[in-house]
DNA sequence: CTGTTAGCGCGTTCAC
DNA sequence: GTGAACGCGCTAACAG
């Protein structure tokens, strides 16, 4: 019986005492690695609770070579949305509970971070998010032994996992709704140059989708790099307007603009979506919490964090192939568009 | 020397070998607990960047019984403020890199992670952010033999480690600075419903300070709760204008609101500083943002975090007992501010 | 002082 | 279902 002190956490062999069993059969009820006979297992499984056992993790890690745990890159930069982040980050962490994984969180700047706790064997994989075009680290990546997935598609993957919402794909499908709706001239407000000038993937794919999807339809296009503050914003929207293209429709990829948005343009004489039309990539809820809801395609942060990790899961456990995944933009109408006039 | 095909990673007995001592010299090479000639230490030195050694976290955790980990416990509350929580987050993972610490994000809402990962040694202490004056997680906490450091000021804090920004004394800051401009008559803006509801210790104690300052300095107050949107703050306003005192000034402890506050005063009339004084409550990056900066009492999100991680490791290290401590308020003069006329 | 030997910490898993 | 080796680094005790 349970007679004694629990000076100090219980450990395997307490438990086996405990129960008048071997450690490993203790180890086989926890793992399921083996059949154990009913009762054999409901015999351990109540000397564990009476002992109030959990297995040591670095014990566990160390035996069988697996942290359970994931790294997660985050970006700190100040031309990155904190909302999207926060929401990736959320989405990663329920997703890798699930797996029964926890997270790890590493800062972009921290140089080295990423060698550090793969060499170390801290963490079972890694997920990056803020991915650039050409990014320095994919190399890096590529030569570890952990898998790691990428959120965001860089122009060579050299091997790894990638997992975005198609961006460019979202511009497209903005564009469209617009061209039906009669629109001629849109302008795509877009990132912190910050963002585009460090070819921020979502940035660059988001804005080339806008440029291809105006050239095909033959649509007058504009488009201009923004700060998520007022006074940038005053300054686009000038030079939105102050071009010699008759400009009816916006489609704005930036969501801290949101919240000034509606005033600015009223700034500029123009009421939403009366005099102009505006669609927003955004997440969802941002773009619903809005005094007036915008039309937006919605960006998929739970969707995409959750496969992010399905990912890296997968090359762990089932040895999959590296693999490019895409997720499919699609539009909400708001109270932000309207036919044009 | 080096002739061993790195087929798997090196471990201490190999960089012993390589180096010809023992794997005993080698790891006081690592920890430097015992004093190693300088010909050995460089001779081993050698040896561990030619076999391009690092030592297996959970090895290490195992024998030493520290991970070398701090769990960060943080919320995913619709009304909380992203921003503020990134900025607590960057601070205590950059804080506690200098202490060679790692991070383990939790999740407010992953119920029993926190007993999960102490009972597992997963962490060796733990940062809990977005307090309640009555947080039911506190005794939990306070039984845990890991140290626990909360961001927030707990009714009954237990025993624990408390730090955070002195609310209380930032709203008493902004109302004698807005009293000594002739200031009679001060609304105070303040957290969504849902933080006052749950009592979440930072809007409390930001309230309670505004109205004892306002008593004592007898000024006549108004205060109201407001979720981060313009609908919200619309009827705020309203409330705040229409009552029978004579509004001059704003005291606003919402973050949220500062990119639409000031179009909505003008909605209302009302010009900042002309017709009514501003002073937020805000991260000082966020309040010097603005197209014109906040007079603001600013939260230092980065001093917080970092006294919270030295907090725990001084528990860990100097097993130092339990403190209080909060962090004194400063208010910066913006262009939101004037005598009133 | 400087280096070594030996045992420990705690689960996992293979061979019987 | 069990015994025992193993994964890898830490450190107390001991020897030169």
């Amino acid at each position: 019986m349970s007679n004694r002190k629990a000076s100090t956490a219980a450990t395997i062999s307490d438990v086996a005492k405990e129960a008048g069993v071997s450690t490993s059969t203790v180890s086989y009820v926890m793992s399921g690695n083996r059949p154990i006979s009913k009762e054999t297992r409901e015999i351990v499984e109540a000397a564990m609770r009476r002992l109030k056992y959990s297995p040591r993790s670095s014990a566990r890690a160390l035996a069988s070579s697996r942290s359970n745990v994931l790294g997660l890159v985050v970006p700190l930069r100040a031309d990155v949305n904190v909302g999207v982040v926060m929401q990736f980050v959320t989405a990663v962490v329920t997703t890798a509970r699930t797996f029964n994984q926890d997270v790890l969180l590493l800062t972009q700047d921290d140089a080295g971070s990423i060698e550090r706790v793969t060499s170390q064997s801290m963490v079972d994989g890694l997920v990056m998010m803020d991915i650039e075009a050409r990014d320095p680290r994919i190399p890096v990546l590529a030569k570890l032994d952990k898998p790691a997935v990428l959120i965001g598609m860089p122009d060579d993957p050299r091997g790894l996992s990638c997992v975005d919402f198609d961006f460019a794909g979202a511009s497209r499908t903005a564009v469209r709704h617009l061209a039906e709706l009669g629109h001629r001239g849109i302008a795509f407000i877009g990132s912190p140059p910050a963002s585009l000038r460090r070819h921020a993937t979502y940035a660059d794919r988001a804005l080339r989708g806008f440029e291809e999807a105006c050239r095909e339809l033959e649509v007058t296009d504009v488009s201009v790099a923004c700060e998520a503050n007022s006074k940038d914003l005053a300054r686009a929207l000038e030079k939105v307007f102050a071009g010699p293209e008759a400009i009816t429709a916006l489609l704005v990829h930036n969501e801290g603009l949101l919240p000034i948005l509606r005033e600015n343009l009223a700034a500029h004489g123009r009421s939403v979506p009366g005099d102009i039309s505006v669609v927003v990539i955004a997440p969802a809820d941002v773009a619903t919490a809005a005094f007036l809801p915008w039309t937006a395609v919605s960006i998929p942060a739970m969707d995409i964090g959750r496969a992010a990790v399905e990912m890296v899961m997968d090359r762990l456990s089932l040895a999959k192939p590296a693999e490019l995944r895409l997720i499919a933009p699609s539009l909400s109408e708001g109270a932000s568009t309207a036919a044009v006039r």
